[in-house]
Formats: C-alpha cells, sequence, structure tokens
DNA sequence: ACTATACGATACTGTGGAGTTCCGGATCTT
DNA sequence: AAGATCCGGAACTCCACAGTATCGTATAGT
C-alpha cells in the first residue's frame, strides 16, 4: 500500500485489504500495456498542485500538464479526483527520516538539533502545505485524516517520541514525562506557524523552539548549549 | 472596525484608514433605509457556514438561507463572497475572554485550569473550525491570515501571556521564559488536535496539556495539584 | 499484418455556483 | 400621494471545472 494502486480501489485502499489478490477473472492482457512508471510521477504532481492551491483550486488539468500527461491517462487510472487525492497522499513517501538510523549524539538536545537540516525543513514544509490543502477535504473524508496525519506529521512525531525515550533510558530526563504529548509540540507548532501564520519555517526558529519549550519542557532548563 | 461595515471597502478595510470620512459627496439619501441590524446576523450565519463546509464548500445561497435573507440582501452590501468573509472575520466577536478581568487565583496552574469552561471550549472550537474554513483562502489572501490570526488565535495567547507574566512577577516561574513561545503551546496543539487530528477538545485534553507540557515547560514540573 | 489497448491532445457535455436582474411588497423622504 | 430604495424570493446568465469521448499515434500480443 505505499506503491500506487494498480487498480481503482484508492477509497477502499484505506479499509480493505485487497480482495483482489490474484483471482481477478482471465486478465486477458492485450494491446499496449499501462505504462506505470507513470503512476507517481502523476501522484507527485497531484501532491505538488495540492500543495499549491488546496483541493478545491486543483484541477485534473493542472495535475496533468504538471506530469506531462493527458487528461484520460489520469481518468484510466483513478476513478475521481477526489480519489486521486486519497492515493497521493496514501502513497507519500515518507521523507528522509527513518526510524533506523536516527542521530544520537549523547545528549536530547544534540539529537534534535542535529536533526534539522535544510532538506527536512523544506521536505517539513512542503508536507504541511500539503496538509493545508488537504483541509477542506478533511470533514468530507475522516478517514483521510488519519491517513494524512500517519504521512505528515507522524512520523516526525515518531522520530522525537524514539529520541526522548533514550533520553529517559539513559537517565537524562525523567521517567514521569508525558511523551505522546510532548512529541507534539514542535510538529503542532511548526504547522501553526506554516498553516495559520504562514510564516516560512528556518533553522533558528526551530533551535529557539527546542531551547525555548521542548527542552525545559522535559525538564532540561538551562543546560550549556554549544555554538549551533 | 469591530461593527460591520456600512460601505463597501472590506477588503481595503485591512489595510486603509478610511479615506472617505464625511467627503462622501451629497447622500441624498431617498427611499427605504437598509436594515442594518441584519448586517451581523448575515455576518454570524457566513461564519456558521464556514465553520461547516469551509470557504470553498460556503454558498451564498447557503448564507442567505441560514440568515433568512434574499441573496440580493447579501451583495447589495458585500460585493463579493471573497468580501463578505473578509468582513466577517474581521468583525468575528473575540468571544468572552476579556484581558481586563482574567482569573487570578494566585497560582499559574489555577489560573490556566479555570479558563477552561465549557463555553470557552465550544467557542474555541468552532472558532477553529472557522480557522480550518479560512485554510483555503490564506494562500490566496496573505493579509487574511493576520486578521484571521488576530481574531482566532492571538487572543488566547494573549491572556496566556498575561497569566504567565503575572506569574513571573509574583516569583512563581523563572524571568528568564520564552513566554511569547510558550503562550502559543496550548493553542497551537489544540488547533492540531482538531484541525488536524479531527479528535474534539474536552477538559481532560486540555488539564493534561497544562499538566504534561506547559506547567513543566515553564519550570512547574511536579507541583501539588489540587483536584480538577 | 491484425487487433486491442495505452498514450497525449483536444473537443465536448453537464452541473453547480457566483453574480445579476426582476418581482411584489414594505418603508422611507418630500 | 409619488418616487426611490429597501426587503425576501426566484429566475436568469455566465463560466469554470469534473468527467467523457474522440483523434492520430505508439506499443503490446497473436
Amino acid at each position: 500500500m505505499t506503491q500506487p494502486n494498480l487498480t481503482d480501489d484508492s477509497l477502499a485502499s484505506l479499509a480493505d485489504a485487497s480482495l483482489t489478490d490474484e483471482a481477478a477473472e482471465q486478465p486477458a492482457k492485450l494491446g499496449r500495456k499501462r505504462d506505470h512508471t507513470r503512476d507517481p510521477e502523476i501522484l507527485d504532481a497531484a501532491l505538488e498542485v495540492l500543495a499549491e492551491v488546496g483541493y478545491d483550486g486543483m484541477t485534473i488539468d493542472m495535475v496533468a500538464a504538471r506530469a506531462k500527461a493527458g487528461k484520460a491517462t489520469v481518468y484510466r487510472r483513478w476513478a475521481s479526483k477526489a480519489e486521486l487525492v486519497i492515493d497521493a497522499v496514501a502513497c507519500m513517501k515518507k521523507g528522509d527520516l527513518d526510524p533506523t538510523h536516527l542521530p544520537d549524539t549523547g545528549t536530547l538536545r544534540g539529537d534534535l538539533v542535529s536533526m534539522i537540516k535544510p532538506h527536512s525543513i523544506e521536505d517539513g514544509e512542503k508536507k504541511l502545505q500539503i496538509m493545508g490543502g488537504l483541509m477542506s477535504m478533511l470533514s468530507r473524508a475522516p478517514e483521510l485524516a488519519e491517513a494524512a496525519n500517519a504521512a505528515i506529521v507522524e512520523p516526525r512525531a515518531a522520530a522525537n517520541r524514539i529520541l526522548m525515550q533514550r533520553a529517559i533510558d539513559r537517565g537524562e530526563i525523567s521517567a514521569g514525562c508525558d511523551i505522546a504529548a510532548l512529541s507534539l509540540i514542535a510538529p503542532s507548532m511548526a504547522a501553526y506557524r506554516v498553516l495559520i501564520l504562514r510564516t516560512p519555517v528556518d533553522r533558528q526558529f526551530l533551535i529557539s523552539l527546542i531551547d525555548g519549550v521542548v527542552l525545559p519542557a522535559v525538564g532540561l532548563g538551562n543546560q550549556p548549549k554549544d555554538a549551533a
């Protein structure tokens, strides 16, 4: 389910577990084959447009033009605009944060700061713009809220949880910390800044978030901080 | 600017300072007068619809029907859907939080907790829904972002700033606290929960936000907490 | 070679909503 | 009383976009 759909079960794909595995009547493949390398190109184009103009501002022609594809090619793969977007969100790659190799500098502050990389900032900001573009859809398709959250902010929160749990394990911070809540501080405040204040997120903002909010909240009040 | 506009300068009203004060040619009032008591009714209807279906889902007919008014009556007062919405946001009443009489219980936790009232929760949640409905518009009308923020989350943040400043003044928390950032913790995390997670905000969530995040962040780790 | 399908491109259809106009009736000024 | 403007309501025009169909071309199986 992290790859584009081969059929048009985008909506069901959020709940179903694919009931047409191989028993799909005789495929009777005939004629030119569908070029599935275009799927991710179209989905990426959809995400770009979504981030720029939002769901209601997005047109299928925009997406097709961005992907240098025809409109019919889009509708041959997804039954509707809504399903295209749902699939695009569901297939969105998790970005560059792989839970298996997170920074490990020995201090929570070091870990958090070293997660701030130019590419990470840019990627996070675009993902938040996508979330903003999805906003009007979330009320109509509540299950999409879960999928969008899972693809956009949960990965960041999960990384924070891991780093904080490590800090607990090494005795750096108290075991009584409400990690579930504390790991959401930075994601929510960044979302607030990008989506509501419409202010760009930069390294300095993230550093002051760490030093002014997150670290105090976990009980690391005024530790010596090496130069940024 | 907290009252509905008499003319159609909604867009300019965000930046301008009314350059047609009284020199508007001869008014030559003739015929039936416009019933300005309908203005706030229409604006309130617009805010309700906005909270329910968002800007793009909202139609002028919905607003007119909700306000039991004719569509022409709406267009006689606002030149376009966009100006109606902008005016509705600009005229949105600040709710029930009046900076002149905030709670003063003697402790920061007492003050924060006593700001949690059923009406306050309901009002805040509706305001956040309005913010969500405005989302798609914020990218097109950036100055609206400022107005919406000023009407919706800034009042809460301002109240938090005052309560925290008092706590500093009485020596309860450190003077080194980054109040500007800390006062935004609860508003942003509530916004994240309502707009992205689509989970209702209840008293228990707010209490655990105060005890698990805000108070630790200001250095009040594990104070004795009276029963909620 | 023949057939069936995919491709990009373009034209077409249908619908919904923004904004306008008109109606009959009410309310104001002169 | 008369004219002008308001009211709620409803019909109307216009346009953008979702979705479909068609075209000429490319690529697959048989």
